[in-house]
DNA sequence: TACGGAATAA
DNA sequence: TTATTCCGTA
């Protein structure tokens, strides 16, 4: 095709610390396995639409998070198809291929990190460490497993999942991006159960006060890293002050930057803001086939003056955005998992409520989780405890004050949303961070959450389409730290519940898939991995989990029966 | 307006 | 592989 559009406008501009080669993530372009390679796919140019603020009369963010109106379906269809030089195209195809999307598969998290944790040099990408492909439903909906088993870190489960956005039923011309999708499982680097970051009462856990984000707390999440003290591994020791203008991380200790830079970095601006600053988008694109001149004269959008977001509407909320948490930018809608993990459970109706009623979402997850992550709550302790100075953040922990932390569990055992204002003072992004231990089918995940602003900035602005038609939002939660339990998680309508399902049980033929094929033995064998640094004392505690049990064993009928036990039990101990 | 099957293109 | 095109159905 002479169109080769591929737009850089998704790019943010690459800092310096970024190596050149790794400008855009592999499967942006699929140059190996697609024909089409490095011509714009739709949702790119969705995408494309939806950053540029001339094209907001035209399509632009509206409603829940990663959710977007085509306010003109025919300029839409219009553009796309100058784009595409498809002078033809008209909103019925667009949206067959919108609907098409809605099977595709989501890119996938390269496991070219365990080249650097010191494990097998040789391995690459995904396909080449171990990944097999489960069974597929249809040519177009892989789902990728991969597992490592570690007794002190996470398993590494990459997986990838079809659905890269689906219509949003009730609201017309409006769908939904599911970044969320693309889902770093348990990056078998992290160790939040030794981190003073995550321990200590901080942004993601409801605190008030600022989380811990010394090199040495943001090197304690890595123990796999190398750590030979500041200014080494992790960071760059700059010559002027400690903190962000001083230290900077350094990216190329994160392996997953070099494939997943969007995704690495967006987790990264969550975690460690200070250190990594987000960037501005790039300047316009014109979204035009460069070959064709513009086929369509310009015509008016058919909808207008319709709220609409340059942004999506979670940075648009109420709240202000303090220091050391200002975002400039801060938020890229296009990096996956930009958005809230809405594949999960829903929370139950409380999910509604003010967010201090909701739990530590860190903590109660934590509880769920075999050791090590279980045994950082004391045992016996329940529902009910401190909710501490974060009270009026929405923060129910009381870690930072040395109290012991409150184990209050969530009704749906895979999913934990933290509230929308659970961020503390003003911070208007969030991660998600769900940890898993191996085998279990919990799963770590990093990703840009858009956290629940939008509750009182998107939901409230409809368009006059919605007003027109009387659309009812249907407001789902979302979160921005969250432990996700993928055994059962699904996406947020209803059909993707059927997936869960099918998750969990295609948690039980996992073995298979990882016997198949390369047998995962391309993953580094555990024992090749270092130990992790220093135990945090809390890891002494009794587990309220059993340790996780190997791969082998997790994914044993008997094992699913034991978990589905504790998971009642877990639950008698929340209502009691 | 939305959905999805089927054939087909690039 | 990622749409595009067409079309029947709801």
């Amino acid at each position: 095709m002479d169109c080769n559009c591929v737009s850089d406008l998704l790019l943010p501009p690459v800092p310096a610390l970024w190596t050149p080669g790794f400008a855009f993530p592999d499967w942006a372009y699929k140059p190996e396995s697609s024909p089409g390679s490095r011509q714009i796919q739709l949702w790119h140019f969705i995408l494309e639409l939806l950053q540029k603020e001339e094209y907001q009369g035209v399509i632009a963010w509206q409603g829940d998070y990663g959710e977007f109106v085509i306010k003109d379906p025919d300029e839409v269809a219009r553009l796309w198809g100058a784009r595409k030089c498809k002078p033809h195209m008209n909103y019925d195809k667009l949206s067959r291929a919108l609907r098409w999307l809605h099977v595709l598969p989501l890119p996938l998290i390269n496991l070219a990190s365990w080249q650097t944790v010191g494990c097998d040099t040789s391995v690459g990408g995904a396909q080449e460490t171990g990944l097999t492909t489960a069974p597929r439903a249809r040519r177009q909906t892989p789902e990728v497993v991969a597992m490592e088993t570690s007794p002190t870190s996470f398993a590494a489960v990459y997986y990838y999942n079809k659905r890269i956005l689906h219509k949003t039923k009730g609201k017309r011309f409006t769908y939904k991006f599911n970044f969320s999708k693309v889902v770093l499982v348990n990056y078998p680097i992290l160790d939040m159960a030794n981190s003073p970051f995550f321990l200590a009462q901080n942004h993601f856990n409801g605190g008030t006060t600022a989380p811990d984000c010394t090199p040495e707390a943001i090197q304690s999440l890595f123990p796999r890293l190398p750590d030979s003290g500041r200014g080494t591994s992790l960071f760059d020791r700059g010559t002027t002050a400690p903190g962000a203008e001083g230290d900077k991380l350094r990216l190329d200790t994160f392996p997953f930057l070099s494939t997943e830079r969007r995704t690495s970095e967006a987790a990264l601006q969550v975690l460690f803001p200070p250190f990594f600053p987000s960037h501005p988008p790039h300047p316009p694109h014109p979204p035009m086939c460069p070959r064709c001149p513009n086929p369509f004269p310009g015509r008016k959008a058919l909808i207008e003056g319709a709220p609409c977001y340059s942004k999506p509407p979670s940075l648009l909320g109420p709240y202000p955005r303090n220091p050391p948490f200002d975002y400039p930018w801060g938020f890229n809608p296009y990096l996956p998992g930009a958005f809230s993990l809405n594949n999960c459970p829903k929370l139950p109706p409380g999910s509604l409520y003010p967010s201090q009623f909701y739990p530590n979402p860190l903590q109660s997850s934590l509880s769920q989780l075999p050791h090590p992550f279980s045994s950082l709550l004391p045992p016996g302790d329940s529902a009910g405890g401190e909710r501490g100075a974060a009270g009026q953040t929405g923060g129910t922990n009381g870690t930072a004050s040395g109290q012991a932390v409150r184990l209050c569990l969530p009704p749906y055992p895979g999913s934990l949303t933290m509230g929308r204002t659970d961020i503390g003072s003003g911070a208007t992004l969030g991660d998600r961070v769900a940890a898993s231990p191996p085998g279990s089918g919990l799963s770590l995940s990093l990703g840009l959450g858009a956290v629940g602003l939008a509750a009182g900035a998107g939901a409230d602005q409809q368009s006059p389409t919605e007003r027109r038609g009387g659309v009812k939002q249907d407001p789902e939660s979302d979160s921005d730290l969250e432990i996700t339990d993928l055994s059962d998680c699904s996406s947020d309508n209803e059909n993707e519940h059927e997936f869960g399902l099918r998750k969990a049980s295609s948690l039980a033929s996992r073995p298979q898939i990882l016997l198949e094929g390369k047998k995962g033995s391309a993953l580094p064998p555990v024992t090749s991995l270092p130990p992790p640094v220093s135990p945090h004392p809390l890891k002494s505690l009794t587990p309220v989990s059993p340790p996780p049990p190997s791969l082998a064993r997790s994914l044993s009928p008997s094992l699913a029966l034991h978990e589905r036990h504790r998971e009642t039990e877990t639950r008698k101990m929340i209502h009691s």
